[in-house]
DNA sequence: CGTTAGCACTCTCATAGTGAGAGTGCTAAC
DNA sequence: GTTAGCACTCTCACTATGAGAGTGCTAACG
């Protein structure tokens, strides 16, 4: 029997009632009959339909939930779908208002971007919306401060060259007098501005190696306080949102399923995992089914892009949910959210004096 | 026929039979049969048990959901044994522990204390946690702090006295060079420490007026940016956690059902309004039923009390659930989690040397 | 008078049966 | 290659039906 027969034998009306059947399928979530194809479109009768349908089954594109119902798509099938059956519908212009409006830079720093980003990817494709933070070792320093909070307790702030602001209370051995907070502030923002913390971090180590002998106070308390406050230790995080839209899809509506799935989106780590596999490659990236390692008893898709400045790659963001969805308007609406999210956070840092 | 019959007419009988009830129903979740009732103790039929619980039934403290189904403890009954048939089960030793360790506050702003908080709620009481974090205007500043972000725009970062760190990027007429910046957050941190930011705002204002002409460049600079980043616009927030434990209460078993209260639990303006009638009087508050305005087809209570340094409220924190819930557990829980957060918030900012 | 046994009554819930409807696969004719 | 026809299958909604649980009432008992 053929198997996963390609593209390129199937004639061009198997292509045709293929496409019906998903976006059918897509439409109602409900199995697609061959009648409900004839009707559609096509001179064609159900029978004859019923026979290209078969065909489509045996290739691994259709499948039977049991005999005698319609038909349903196969992972196979989406991913045909979406490399060469579907148009792009461009992102309607009012939505792109609603995002670019929202994603604005006025007085948010990035963190809060990101929790916007993953608000309107779940409200605007009525999936979960996942954004991945980008791990802070890997981000470039702009400025660094040093705020005293009590005793020998200080507020660190690392400002990154993308606008992400993080904030760490340290304590150090004796407390340290304001003025020289600043100083040390200014050294270390004039010297390691441009460098990831990482590097940083590198630098650091082998300074006190080397002037271990002659190293005046002034330079210890530096050392000690950059050691402590740039330490990377903040693995990506994940920004979730809308999980509860996983609720209103028909194929859900077993309580148990639901909550085995909302809890699955509280596992941060495999998200990451699973969302970084999409950093590669540069565009929107489509994870359909076993591709993506969500298990459950729906078929899970994630439609998923990087987003960053420039050449640099900062995380992840996407929309997940079961694979019926509606990838020609998901996926040209994650591609213009990552553009957007990309383009709000350069101008988050470069100054860009016309905006608004 | 006699109503709402208060609780010095019950006799003693009646209240350990009440109790019993409302015991048994906590755990099973299904009505409660007076068999059940007369096999548990007392050296009653069945038969006898009914009378009473007809009685009960009469002066509202039970209900029938159907004719010949066992009874339901209605809020009346709740707000009885709460007031004076509860025993306060001590909080576990080992949940003490937990909760301690997790709000530690070691490296950790006071934001993150009450997200932990939240989570520790949910998680040791498997109810929805809610945590209202203090409005902002309302907080007294410890530190003011500017941070060149690029250009004109500067990242301001103020301090409370409490351990809150507030961000907010403003954006200047003209460039501001860096020392200007140290100058200008030294005299606002060390004019204005110890007033909250609604009293800076004010003092602002006078100032502007009364020194409109002889101001200087610096002084003008100052007001500006202290007007700025410290507008005190921003409302109290809440943080929620674990609306997926909705899903694991029998009582919850449509999804529909479930998908409005997670979807209730998204508006936090009416989560804030709702907690902060808990504010007032101190100890551990009791919301049930209608007493708590959200609306839903099963019965909901709240179980909140404020958590502050000192004197001062800073908040509200509790857990929210079907109003059948543990509350022997959970009013000691809640009681202990405000008081560890109010102690690990004190600690924020008194250096106490021999912490841990 | 409080307590209890007995009993009829009610309501729910799980189960099985039934028939309509939808859909398929196959075959034979066009 | 296409289509009409038809038998077959599977689901789903609907309807008994009966067991089980629980109550309320009454009458008897100590």
């Amino acid at each position: 029997m053929p198997d996963a027969r390609d593209q390129a034998t199937l004639s061009s009306r198997d292509r045709e009632i293929l496409k019906d059947v998903i976006l059918t399928y897509i439409l109602s979530a409900e199995p697609v009959s061959s009648r409900s194809v004839a009707k559609h479109n096509f001179g064609l009768s159900a029978a004859t339909i019923r026979n290209v349908m078969a065909d489509l089954e045996e290739w691994g594109y259709l499948m039977q939930p049991h005999t005698s119902a319609g038909r349903v798509p196969t992972a196979a099938a989406y991913h045909l779908f979406i490399q060469s059956m579907m148009e792009n519908r461009a992102v309607p212009a009012r939505e792109r208002r609603y995002i670019q409006d929202n994603l604005r830079v006025g007085g948010a720093d990035a963190d809060q971007l990101l929790g916007t980003a993953s608000h309107l990817l779940s409200e605007l494709s009525s999936q979960v919306g996942v954004v991945v933070t980008p791990a802070i070792g890997e981000t470039v320093l702009k400025a660094v401060d040093f705020v005293p909070v009590s005793g020998r307790k200080i507020l660190c702030v690392v400002v990154s060259s993308t606008g992400f602001i993080d904030n760490k209370v340290i304590e150090t051995e004796e407390e340290v007098p304001r003025e020289e907070l600043v100083r040390i502030s200014n050294y270390l923002t004039e010297n390691f501005a441009g460098l990831t913390l990482r590097e940083i971090r590198e630098r650091l180590v082998r300074m006190m190696v080397e002037e271990k002998a002659q190293m005046d106070r002034m330079l210890a308390r530096t050392i000690e306080l950059a050691q402590a406050g740039l330490a990377a230790d903040g693995a990506p995080g994940v920004v979730v949102d809308g999980t509860s839209m996983l609720l209103a899809k028909p194929e859900l509506s077993d309580v148990q399923r639901v909550r085995r799935m909302i809890d699955a989106f509280a596992d941060k780590a495999r998200l990451v995992r699973i969302l970084n596999r999409c950093i590669q490659g540069g565009g929107v990236r489509v994870l359909i089914g076993q591709d993506c390692e969500l298990t459950s008893d729906v078929e899970l898709s994630v439609v998923a892009t990087p987003y960053g400045v420039g050449e640099r790659p900062l995380g992840t963001l996407g929309i997940m949910g079961p694979s019926r969805m509606d990838y020609e308007t998901i996926i040209p609406l994650v591609h213009f959210l990552g553009e957007t999210l990309s383009r709000a956070l350069a101008e988050a840092f470069s100054s860009d004096p016309d905006r608004r």
